[in-house]
DNA sequence: CGTGTAAGGAATTCTGACACG
DNA sequence: CGTGTAAGGAATTCTGACACG
């Protein structure tokens, strides 16, 4: 995804009516999935909470595990594994990336 | 921009007092701007505004030429303007490429 | 023309709590 | 554990209007 795309998806600026609307959970559901730490919506200065694309789709796929009985417990660490993998997966590429680049400075070096 | 991301630029999920917040307009502005045709909310069951990224983009556009001194209605014609241009861009990128296409299809023909 | 403001009403959001299971 | 609900207060949003220039 486009950098600049990501700072709209992630912009926290739905207000809870909305969530709700969006994605079919209560506002006392969405407020106790914060309260398990599953999502951490923006506060403005009055206390609003706001919420961003990225989080909804969260709040989606927590729906769907719920229905499926999950916990939130469970679900918490679910989304922390994934959240390893990801960076992980990141790292590496990383590396490959600099062992690439160390290939070239060494064949560069050698001619 | 990747179409999947559009839909999130797009979406009107934005409520006026936020929208007020990112552009530094007064509510009172953002809706006087939308009597005069520059911007168009959606509205809810309720009837309140809801705002995209696209509208608080337009509406900064709108805040830099009013701050030069331009009319809404010079604004609105210039909107327009620019909507036409980019309209006939994208019928000359679909033009081209049914010309290529035309070509290749006669080249296969050919052999 | 573009924007401020006071007015009155209706819907939103927040928190802490009790309830049920 | 996960969710519903009533409670009270504070801030939001809406419209139509008068004001100024």
């Amino acid at each position: 995804m486009n950098p600049q795309d990501r700072t709209y998806k992630d912009k926290k600026v739905i207000s809870i009516g909305t969530v709700s609307e969006l994605t079919g959970l209560t506002l006392r559901q969405i407020r106790y999935y914060e309260e398990r730490k599953l999502i951490s919506p923006y506060r403005n200065e009055r206390g609003t909470r706001k919420y961003s694309f990225t989080d909804i789709e969260t709040l989606m796929d927590i729906a769907d595990k719920r229905e499926d009985g999950v916990q939130t417990t469970e679900i918490l660490r679910e989304m922390r594994l994934k959240e390893k993998k990801r960076e992980s997966e990141k790292d590496l590429k990383k590396r490959m990336l600099q062992g690439q680049l160390n290939a070239q400075f060494k064949l560069g070096r050698g001619n």
